[in-house]
Parts: C-alpha cells; sequence; structure tokens
DNA sequence: CGGTTGGCAATACGACTGCAATGCGAAGGC
DNA sequence: GCCTTCGCATTGCAGTCGTATTGCCAACCG
C-alpha cells in the first residue's frame, strides 16, 4: 500500500467539521462541499471516506453517540468506587446535560439528529436499544426500584436538555429541577443544595432568546398534519 | 378588488400541506414546490401567498403552537369546573403528549421545529414565554407549590414526548410514568392507575423502530462540536 | 365598455446539491 | 525500474433549490 492514513481518524476529523456545521447553522446547512470547507479539506476526500451522504450522517451520528457515552464514563469514573446512587444518578445526569456553551453545541446536533431519525428510522438501526438498559440501571439505583420512576426521571433529564437548548431554563435552574426531583425519589436531603430560595421563572426572551413556544408544545398535536 | 379569497384560510391550507410534509419526510424535505404539491396548488400560488419561505415557515410554526394551545383548552374544557389539580395537570399534560399516530405526526413537526429554530431563533421571536407562565401555572396547582418541582414536571413531559416520538417508550409506558410523577408529587392515591404491575422495558428495537442511542444522548455534549 | 386590480400560473435564473468519472502524484512490491 | 494501488483533487452532470419576473384571466369600478 502507497501512503499511511489512519483511515478512521480522518473520518472522525470529517465527522468533527460535520458536527461543527450541524451546530451552528442545522442539519440542513450539512452538504458534502460545507463539510469539506469547515474541515479544511477537498470536497473530494469527503467523497473519499464517504462514499455517500448518508453513510457520512450515520457516522456523524454513532460518533455523536460515542462521545457522549464517554462523557458519562468520565464523570463517573472520577466518582471512586460505590459512590452512593443519588450521587452516581446525579453525576451521571448533569454529564449528559448541555450546561455550558460547549455541550450545548453538542446538543444541538444530536437535537438535529434526533429529529433527523425520526423520519429516516434506517438510519440508526444500528445503535443500540441503550435507553432501555439505562431505564433499568436507573431502576436499580432508586430506593424504590420503580421502572416507571426511573423512565420518568430519564424523561425528566431529556426535558432539561431539550428546555436547556432552547434557553427556557438556566444551567441552575435545570440542576435545580433535577435536584428537587432527587429529593422526591430518594427523600430529602438536609445538606443538598435542593432549597427553594432564588429561584425565579425567567422572563423576556425578546433578546434574540430561543422560542419558547414550540418547545412548550414540543410534543403536542396538530390533529393530522 | 376583483376575486374573493380568504387569504388567512389560503395560507392555513398551504401551512397544512407543509406540516403533512413535515411530518413524513422532515424539514428538509419542505420546499416551495413540495409543498405546493401536497397542498395541490401551484407552486406560484404558495409564493402568491407568502413572499419568501421563512414567511411560510413562521407561519407554519405558529400553527402548530395555535393547534396544541387549542388542543390543551379542548381537554381542559370537557373537565368541568374546579376541577381537582392533579386531575387537572395529568389532564393538560396528556393532551401535550403524542400518543396515538395522529398526534405523533404533530409532534415529529414540533419535534423538527424544535431543531430549526435551535439555530434560528429569529424565526420564533414572536412567540409568547409560554414555558414560564406554564411552569408558574404548574407550581399554584402543586401541594408543595414549588417551582423546582414544577419545572421538573414539565421537562418530564418534554422528556416523555421526545421518547414516545422516539419509539423507546409506548403509550402507557409514558402515561404510568407521568402517574408515577404525580404520586411523587401529589402522594399516592389509592384507587389511581399507579400500580408497578406488568411494566416491562422495551428491548429489540431491531424491526425498523426509531433510534434509541441518540435519543439516550439527545443532550449528550461533544466537546467541542 | 374599457380599465384597473387581485389571483394565480409559468418561466427564467443563478446558486447549490449529491454523485460519478477522471486524472495525477506518490509510495511500496516485484 | 516499472507498475500497481492508494490518496486525493478536479470536473462534469442532472437535478432541486429560492426567488424575481412576466403574463393571462376573472372580476369589479367607472
Amino acid at each position: 500500500m502507497p501512503k499511511k492514513v489512519d483511515h478512521d481518524e480522518r473520518r472522525r476529523l470529517i465527522a468533527d467539521a460535520l458536527m461543527r456545521v450541524a451546530a451552528e447553522q442545522g442539519l440542513e446547512a450539512v452538504s458534502l462541499r460545507h463539510v469539506a470547507a469547515a474541515a479544511g479539506v477537498s470536497a473530494g476526500m469527503v467523497q473519499h471516506y464517504f462514499r455517500t451522504k448518508d453513510e457520512m450522517m450515520s457516522f456523524a451520528l454513532s460518533a455523536v453517540s460515542e462521545r457522549s457515552e464517554a462523557r458519562v464514563q468520565a464523570a463517573v469514573g472520577a466518582l471512586g468506587a460505590d459512590p452512593p446512587p443519588r450521587q452516581l444518578l446525579r453525576t451521571m445526569i448533569a454529564a449528559l446535560l448541555p450546561l455550558d456553551e460547549a455541550t450545548r453545541a453538542d446538543g444541538r446536533v444530536a437535537l438535529a439528529f434526533l429529529a433527523y431519525t425520526a423520519v429516516r428510522p434506517a438510519a440508526s438501526a444500528e445503535l443500540h436499544p441503550t435507553t432501555a438498559e439505562f431505564v433499568h440501571f436507573i431502576a436499580s439505583q432508586l430506593p424504590s426500584g420503580e421502572p416507571h420512576q426511573a423512565a420518568g426521571l430519564l424523561a425528566l433529564m431529556e426535558g432539561l436538555g431539550v428546555y436547556l437548548l432552547g434557553g427556557q431554563y438556566e444551567a441552575e435552574q435545570a440542576l435545580d429541577a433535577l435536584d428537587a426531583q432527587l429529593d422526591l425519589l430518594f427523600g430529602p436531603v438536609p445538606g443538598g443544595r435542593a432549597g427553594t430560595s432564588g429561584w425565579e421563572v425567567r422572563t423576556g426572551f425578546a433578546s434574540g432568546g430561543a422560542p419558547l413556544v414550540e418547545v412548550g408544545e414540543e410534543s403536542e398535536g396538530v390533529e393530522r398534519a
């Protein structure tokens, strides 16, 4: 073989550029040439490593999931062995929340992919049934062991992420809501951060903030179409 | 003036077609010609009623929110005067959840718009700060009156919607999780549907189901891009 | 009846898309 | 020292995009 290049490294480099484009301008702006320009390579090279655009999208999709998984594992690993369940869950969930600008960018990409795959189920067939396992794990950490409560906690995390991305919740409000939920599930903790002080619903989104309304109806129905 | 046509009715007809296209093929597939074809009109007519595509998108966006609002009001109106807070909240939230195939289509559109506006904040500037008001209202219905708990309940609803759309949760599981949460907030009810019986995490999504993984990381981070 | 005006269709245009095909330089195998 | 093979860039093509422009038809005013 002639040249020696790490095939997978190149693909990751391209996928990084894709995520950068998607985070800034949305998935609609993701095109071969656009991604190539963002990666600082030629459009032909992108085509060389991904024979089709769908292939590129699928790779980027799995890259997103891999990175988040790594993020959770890093956060949990910093916790030491056998942490108390409440702290473990809080750490894992906080690691999955888009709390700072860097993780918000990733969250936007993930959100875009969420809508993307909602219409193209085949694009994510390779991904594992992580959600079900996660619910199961959460339930095992709960005092009640209730799967319903575990599913609710996971959904709460998801919703917090959506609202954080939409700008309706600030990071602190989201964490307060999370802690309040953990209070409900584990029982209140004296030294916790679960106090009610200082919470105020944010108003006045006129200053270029993200939309509120469609978040409120993110999952609403419109009848037929 | 010559002809007599209801300007707004035409716009709604076109917006309906747009939502149909978006629900089936995603927002990326929404183009003037596509929408025109779905509406059974000429492309020129669409252009006549919406001078620009962004104008059309904004109109459809507000139409989505209007419809969901109407849905909630209809559900609440069927409840009679002064319903108990728990029942009121459950009814409102259930009305916003994509529980059947018809509302799922609307939910897909709303999800697409959510990702869309995450990148174009200006497209939704006209929408009101509904979320903050909603949190406030929920808090007023809660025994604790805790805004944190209210924000958490709203986030849980949002997450349930996302997972319902993704196919990770079935309608019954979502409602069970919702009721379990209401149990936590209001205290358990003897006659409630909050039993743990029959809950089983769904596995084996191989059969064309929607993705699980990127839902699990819907709000994760990927570092920088 | 002529003219004006709104409703709507058709077309043209430039920019962009994904993708296939082609070309060329460089690095090893023989 | 060829010669294959890989890495990568370039170009071309058919199609779609959003938008501006043009033109026809029907309806109402005078």
